[in-house]
DNA sequence: AATGAATGAGGGTTCATTCAT
DNA sequence: CATGAATGAACCCTCATTCAT
């Protein structure tokens, strides 16, 4: 064996090509058959890897948002820390960085919450919960400390968080010249001067 | 017959029903079978009316569209006309408005461009570039008329647009308890001042 | 529509080919492409008519198991009915001549305890068992009357049916000259002098 | 290697693994991963040792078979051997005992009748049938030596044959409590007052 | 001798579409 | 106009068998 874990190897290579076809056809479109053909492995070869389609799914997806959760915190106010906008900044970034980075997995994770996969749209569904959450609770220790405006923190979370949608789907779906550096200046700038005090 | 036009009306029950069981089950979810039984019609009655399953979704999408384009259209700066921002707050309450009050038309809106229905995905998209175009124009004549800062239009326009899918979501997915006049208030009160000058 | 009910007709000739299919290889190798072929009809027509490949097994033995069921019942010993000798006789006479008019079936019968359709070989399993109690309390009741010698009922009953399967198998499988009312005659003989006193 | 002959080993090792997943799930239901697991060796070892999944099959059966062969023969009617019902009784009760003891095996001989595997299925019936001509001529001759009444000695064969399967049955799946030695002494008695003069 | 990853034919089932009535 | 029985391509998945290591 040259490699070092050959298995690890397959199943990644399964994975990635999975991926491809899921952002090309969607969760029902994907067949096994275009993820084995892709993948170059037989019909039974898939199914030694995984117990089906919608674990393979699952599996990218639930990769997806652990590297995602790895990148997104609360923010803290204390002195200690970084001041708040710095923070804000670079959890923004390296988000956007990730998903950007790898285009399948961003068109997967725009598109993923129209699944009949019922099990991958709660998950995913609750990632976005949570973010929103995060948001939320944010934007109310904002008001509480005076330094943003009366907004209704709910609409907000839920309107931020769109916006970043929306420009993920621009940098992914067109060819937009944006990098990912001008981006997040100007949402956090749109999003920072609509709640700020 | 006792009605002057009996085809548009079973036309009519049809695309209804039709929108019904997109909503619920997604394009491919959505089976002829169940179509048909919630439309009270026979399986060829069906296809006496519409080519296939992608006709169907075609022209409820095709519908939407252009109900939306009509409330959707150029601001006018000239004296003659009302204020930007009242213009552009009419426009925005009567979009919004129209896309709640359908609750399954919103979810399918939403979704629709993650469909294997490659036409109707592509008219979706078109229709979203053609509002964001909208609002990019928007903006470039804003800042050359100096009432807004020196944001970056195109990003602007995408995150505009994200932000209000990311606030129809809220308001049709999750049972908020929001009210599209106050939806609008706060979203135009982010979307302003993040670009005002 | 010439005949009086084409769907039932069109059922009748899905089970027949099943059947034949399943007597020839058994539930497990009985494939769907074959009972298809030998109804001449496409894939999809069977599954028109019958839920699954369980469902058409079940239902034949359902078929056959009510038809045997309605020619097997208790011996009275009143003096109203007819000779107990007679009435057993007739009975599997009966039975017998059913059995063996319908080879196909009669191969299902005696194979259809070794099924993977659980449910359908339980339902064999309970049938046997009901036959098996009704011989054991049939020979309960000769002791009692003083009809029959001190036998061990429940084996008994079990070598009984044993027999009967064993004569039926001869008559199915082999292309035995022998006729069922000669096999009654004989059967009878050696079960009744088995158990007589 | 410990052993004398460890390929012996691996061989009988294989053979009584999978007797167990034959009498568990049927030929069909028993899968080879199911075997191997049991046998607690890998995919590739069982090939080493079996052609074919059939072929194991074939081998349990055929080592049955045998086994069974020895333990029946022909019945002596001259003065010199034992009496002639003393060695139908031993014969009978040494098959019964050698199947009854290996419960599996047992669940095996009844079912293989229904096997997919052809080979398999008509060595069964070839031993049977073998069975069945011993009983016929044993018949036969006792007819001829004014033993027996005028019994039809192929029926009563296949009757005789069918009773003990029957019994069989009872003795292995239902949890009878009935023993070997008893069931022997019944089923001969019905047995023989069925057919002696 | 032993392994177990890889194979692919074949299984049961679904569903958009057609067409004779 | 309306019907619904019939179609068959395509789906996901299983499992006996092979072969490079």
């Amino acid at each position: 064996m040259v490699t070092p874990e050959p298995k690890a190897e397959r199943r990644k290579q399964i994975l990635e090509a999975a991926k491809l076809v899921f952002a090309d056809a969607g969760y029902h479109g994907a067949s096994i058959n275009a993820i084995i053909e892709r993948a170059q492995i037989a019909r039974g070869t898939f199914y030694l890897y995984f117990e089906s389609k919608s674990a393979v799914f699952d599996s990218i997806l639930d990769q997806a948002l652990a590297d995602l959760r790895s990148r997104i915190r609360r923010i803290s106010v204390d002195e200690a820390s970084a001041h708040p906008q710095l923070q804000l900044r670079e959890q923004v970034y390296k988000t956007l960085d990730y998903i950007v980075r790898d285009r399948p997995l961003a068109i997967l994770l725009l598109s993923a919450g129209h699944t009949p996969d019922a099990e991958a749209a709660e998950r995913l569904d609750q990632f976005y919960a949570e973010v929103r959450d995060l948001l939320r609770r944010a934007f109310e220790t904002g008001i509480e400390i005076g330094l943003l405006r009366q907004c209704h923190p709910e609409l907000c979370a839920a309107a931020m968080l769109g916006m970043i949608r929306g420009v993920i789907e621009l940098l992914v779906r067109q060819g937009s010249a944006a990098n990912v550096d001008e981006v997040v200046s100007e949402v956090l700038m749109v999003a920072l001067r609509g709640v700020l005090k």
